[in-house]
Formats: C-alpha cells, structure tokens, sequence
DNA sequence: CAGTTAAGTAACCTTCTGGTTAAGTGCAGC
DNA sequence: GCTGCACTTAACCAGAAGGTTACTTAACTG
C-alpha cells in the first residue's frame, strides 16, 4: 500500500508548508484528538481547522474516524515516513558526492605529482 | 546562522511541494549546475524555471553565485535538515508514545490480575 | 561595435489557497 | 421531538502560485 507517487508527495509537503498544519501534527503526533480540541489554540473559526484537516486527510497524514458526534483524527505517521525518505534520500546523494570528490582529490595527490588540481 | 522559523520552515516544505523544484534539488544533489542545465530536462520556459529557483533561493534550499554570465546553483543541506529534523522530531514523538502506551499495558497486565484491561 | 548566449524582470492570466460567515447534517439527551 | 453540540458544506473573497510571452540586462566573442 502507500506507493510513493509524486502525486502524494505533492499533497504531504504542501500540507506541511502550513504552520497551522503542522501544529495539528504536532499535537496528532501525542495521540489522536477530536476537531475542536485541535481547534482550540488557534484563533480561527471552526470552519477554517476543518479545510485545513481536509488538506491534511486528502494528503494522506491523517485519518478520520466516527465516534458517535466527535470526529476523532489520526496520524497516519507512514505518510510523514515518505516525506522523510524523499529528503533522506537525497541527503545521503549530496554526500556521496563529498565522499565521491575526497576519493578523488586523494587520487590526485598521491597518484599525480601536483599536475594543476582544479576541481571546483 | 539559519534560525529554525515557522516562516522558514513554511519556506522549505512549500518549495519541495513542487515536482519541478524537487527534481530541482534532486538534480542539485548531485552537484552544482546552471540554469540552461537545469532546464533541459523539462518542457518549460526559461523564465518558469527561473521562478522556480527564486522559490528555492528564498526558501534556502539553493544559493547561486555567479561565474561570468553563469549563475551556478548550489544546494544549501542545512535548509534540507531543517525539514529533516521537523519530521523526525514529530515521529519521534508518535514513537514516544507507543513506548508510553505499552508500558502502560504492561503495568496493568502484571500488577493488576486481568481486570478487564481495556484501553482502545 | 554588433551579435550571441545566459539569465532575469515585467506584465498578464488562470487556478489554487486560506480565510471568512451562514446554513446544513448527524447524533445525544432531556 | 425539540434543543444543543460537533462538526461539515456552500458561497464568497483577497491574495499567492504557476505558467506564459515579450523585453531587458550582462557578459563573452568575433
């Protein structure tokens, strides 16, 4: 389940462009919470929380269920893990490149008597 | 240096909402490069991508410096860590508390004698 | 100096975003 | 079954985002 399309990367990074967005993370990340208790530290009508839930549901963050007339919201912390493996990813190739380039210079030096050595 | 703001935050999340800029990044993982470089792979005007790399170059993800009539883009890492660390923080934190929850269960199982233990 | 290449700026358009208020839905409890 | 609570939906608005074409700036090149 879960594929890794760009689509869905999309949706999660732009949902967590939004501070408010992320605060409802934050506060999902310690367990799940019904809409107005999300809503209460923020000053915004209800109506305003309930899109920013929507954008974080239809970005596959969080998840909603029914429990008579509360709406309790979820985490759904493998959506946060796609996020996280898109920017380990490529954290880890800008890396390599550095360990890639220091293979490099050390061949130059101890295999070339100092021949000019621009890299940059 | 490179203060942890919400605004900077809401910066980079936003920047890699894109799958233009993403691949941007992804390109610049790899090592510095142009902007005619980093426009060939996409089917769109010079002056879109451009846009794209001010989205970046204000986010802090990229920096560009000038060599001639070139303006070679950099990726700035720590702009990315910060996104990494934001994400890994809240998992953490969802982590936290299953250990929190289990050892709750687990109090219950061996110090009280089965006694009805529900907690969902 | 004229021409070319690299890139940025301006103006414009359309669609999406983030917020509002007002009205609607579903459930619970007297 | 009415009242009230917990939300959602609808309609609307201002401003931002993402794209375009046309023009400008800057630097090398002959």
């Amino acid at each position: 389940m879960s594929t890794l399309t760009e689509e869905r990367l999309d949706a999660a990074f732009a949902a967590l462009a939004d501070p408010t967005r992320r605060a409802i993370v934050s506060r999902l990340a310690t367990g799940d919470a019904t809409v107005n208790e999300l809503a209460a530290p923020f000053a915004m009508s209800l109506p305003g929380i309930s899109k920013h839930l929507k954008v974080l549901e239809r970005s596959g963050l969080i998840s909603r269920r029914r429990d008579a007339q509360f709406r309790p919201c979820h985490l759904e912390v493998e959506a946060l893990d796609q996020t996280l493996d898109w920017i380990t990813t490529h954290r880890r190739i800008w890396d390599e490149r550095f360990d890639k380039l220091d293979a490099r210079l050390r061949a130059v030096q101890s295999g070339r008597r100092h021949r000019k050595g621009v890299v940059g």
